[in-house]
DNA sequence: AGCATTTACTAAATCGCTTTTCTACGGCTT
DNA sequence: AAGCCGTAGAAAAGCGATTTAGTAAATGCT
């Protein structure tokens, strides 16, 4: 152990244990062998033959020196690892850290590790990054808001993942019902000219989101004017790139009194926009966002928003991830799992006023 | 490869590599032996005398077959692991995400992978971690923003720690002049009567920045009243501790322009209270939070905050544990080190009106 | 009593790599 | 010619488990 140059040390707890027992010293302290005692240890069928007695006294012993089996002699034999590798778009984003930390919370629990790489849309980490796990020796992956096209030869799970590829589960939203709570929501206060923010070609939901969005306006009636619907440009995680959009659709000078955006992030943005032009959200224009993340609840009005349930994805995710470690292999998985939304109604959606004229004398002039 | 069961499947790219070679299999492929292969690739000293021809026959081989060493039979040799252990409070909270961005930028990009844990501020599970990450033969570990008292058998780096613990250095924020940036510009704003919001107890930042802000208010000449300190209470990683707080501070009854709050959310939740009891943001009442989470920039007002650069903080982290690895062992080590704050000013403070009495009129009386 | 089982373990082979110790051989000295 | 040294590489001993194939003794069966 190093020490110091500071002069006040006041270190306090003390764990640095004596170096850990291996199993051949541990036998040798039973007067065993090794083999019997991993044997028995590991509750291997092998062992029913040894007497309770005896497998008492090994039990003590394992208590006692506090053994523990080195990792990576253990893995190095069982080629198992007990680590996942989980690959985000970026850790630090609401999203992923909160469907990371549904898929913390059962990993831990179940004696797993996970490592996470941040490939930050860059195509080739995209790429890389799934060969370095593997060269760890991951048991399983899990790939959240990540288009994925890899076939792996360890199960692979993704979060919000579209593509059906071979040897991958996905574990998605039911976009039908998201767009169907949004719009249905809107429609029911009036909304009749809606505008839209799409998400970022490289999103892997923006494409379902959308189509559902059409199916559903379709079946409400609803039309979606060509102006007023803006793409999400940028990888910025800010909602920057949603204050954009919206300048957009304003610039488009339609009517609208309603925004129905890819996600919170970009709705937030909006609203900057939209204030800005002079627009009082709720009052002037409703918004609903998507996705729920936690700045969502902060803001001032509280957005309204289509729940997904990120944290619940995340336990989903690794629990579907582990079933198929241990059914190991050949049997039959699942190819898509599905949630559902829920609409969190705050304070960003009103009822339109005056049969929802007033932009109208805004923005298209 | 397991099959699904569902229809439509469209792999797409496929790099089921086959199974890789080892070692052995690669050093008769070259009529050589393992050893030499092995002293070959990894450079070593011992492999002087091998003639560059042969090393280049090595080489074009390894490159050949994509030979790449077995993870865990180096570790289990070598007993390094090239990962680091990550223990924060919380995946999702945006504090412990953003650093966690700035530790993996720099690891990955060594080669290092990194484990996280949650320990949502369970002491058990703050024991328990390490242990386990022990196990898994970390080579170092970066605690964020979680008290430190454990003395390990590797290098541990803390993000705002400050115990003084043998074998850590804790980076942390150059708190004194936090504390000056954020009270000098109320004080110039007029403020001269401030409210506050202390950290909970278990944050690993509340004591220096209370003793910081102390020591600052006194050379300002700024005098803190005692209802006018609040203490967040709880671990939810909600706002709503802050408005409880706020709700605390309007209870008191005591004239105030200002507010300090501990971090962000306890702002933004501050805000909420405020905004309840008729109060403008920052028209009646001035509000600074600390760290500068993303959320912060997006709030309506935009929050005027004490930037923490977290990320940075985390880079710094990540560099600091590889070098003590790298440095192996006995030699010295910084205890600590500093990183400086930024005055973030936005849209929650402003000038005090009427020489600062108007709460007095609504508030106490 | 004689053979088959069962019981209670052990030996030894791996897993794939690292690293220290050796060997074999040719050339150089003296 | 004997001794020495540098070159080029090989052998072998682990690292710490798991696991298969045994083995010796005790017990059961007829």
């Amino acid at each position: 152990m190093s020490t110091g140059k500071t002069g006040k040390i006041s270190g306090r707890a003390a764990q640095s244990s004596r170096k850990p027992v291996s199993l051949k010293e541990l036998a040798a302290l039973l007067n065993l062998s090794p083999a019997t005692v991993s044997l028995v240890v590991n509750g291997s069928h092998v062992a029913d033959s040894i007497p309770p007695e005896t497998k008492e006294r090994i039990f003590a012993a394992v208590k006692k020196y506090k053994y523990r089996p080195n990792f990576f002699a253990r893995s190095l034999r069982a080629k198992r690892s007990f680590t996942i590798g989980v690959i985000v778009p970026e850790v630090s984003d609401g999203y992923s850290a909160s469907v990371m930390s549904g898929v913390e919370d059962h990993l831990l629990q179940e004696g797993y590790f996970y490592f996470v790489a941040s490939h930050r849309h860059r195509p080739d980490l995209i790429d890389e990054y799934p060969r370095l796990f593997l060269e760890r020796s991951i048991d399983g992956l899990i790939a959240v808001d990540t288009p994925w096209t890899l076939v792996l030869d360890v199960p692979v799970v993704t979060v919000s993942g579209h593509n059906q590829v071979s040897g991958v589960t996905n574990i998605v939203l039911d976009h039908e019902r998201a767009a169907e709570v949004a719009l249905k929501h809107l429609h029911q206060l009036g909304h009749r000219h809606i505008a839209f923010i799409k998400g970022q070609e490289f999103s892997s939901d923006t494409e379902v989101r959308w189509a559902n969005i059409e199916i559903v306006a379709r079946q409400l009636g609803l039309e979606i004017s060509r102006g007023l619907v803006a793409q999400l440009e940028g990888d910025s995680p800010s909602p920057q790139v949603g204050y954009q959009a919206a300048k957009k659709l304003l610039g488009a000078r339609k009517t609208f009194t309603a925004l129905f955006a890819f996600n919170d992030i970009s709705a937030i943005g909006a609203i900057h926009a939209f204030r800005e032009a002079g627009l009082r959200v709720p009052e002037d224009v409703s918004v609903v966002g998507f996705d729920d993340i936690q700045s969502a609840a902060y803001q001032n009005p509280g957005l309204t928003t289509v729940r997904q349930p990120l944290r619940e994805m995340g336990r989903i995710a690794a629990e579907t991830i582990l079933r198929r470690i241990h059914r190991h292999g050949s049997e039959a998985y699942k190819a898509e799992r599905t949630v559902e939304p829920e609409l969190i109604i705050r304070e960003t959606t009103a009822r339109v006023r005056n049969g929802g004229s007033f932009p109208k004398k805004r923005i298209s002039r």
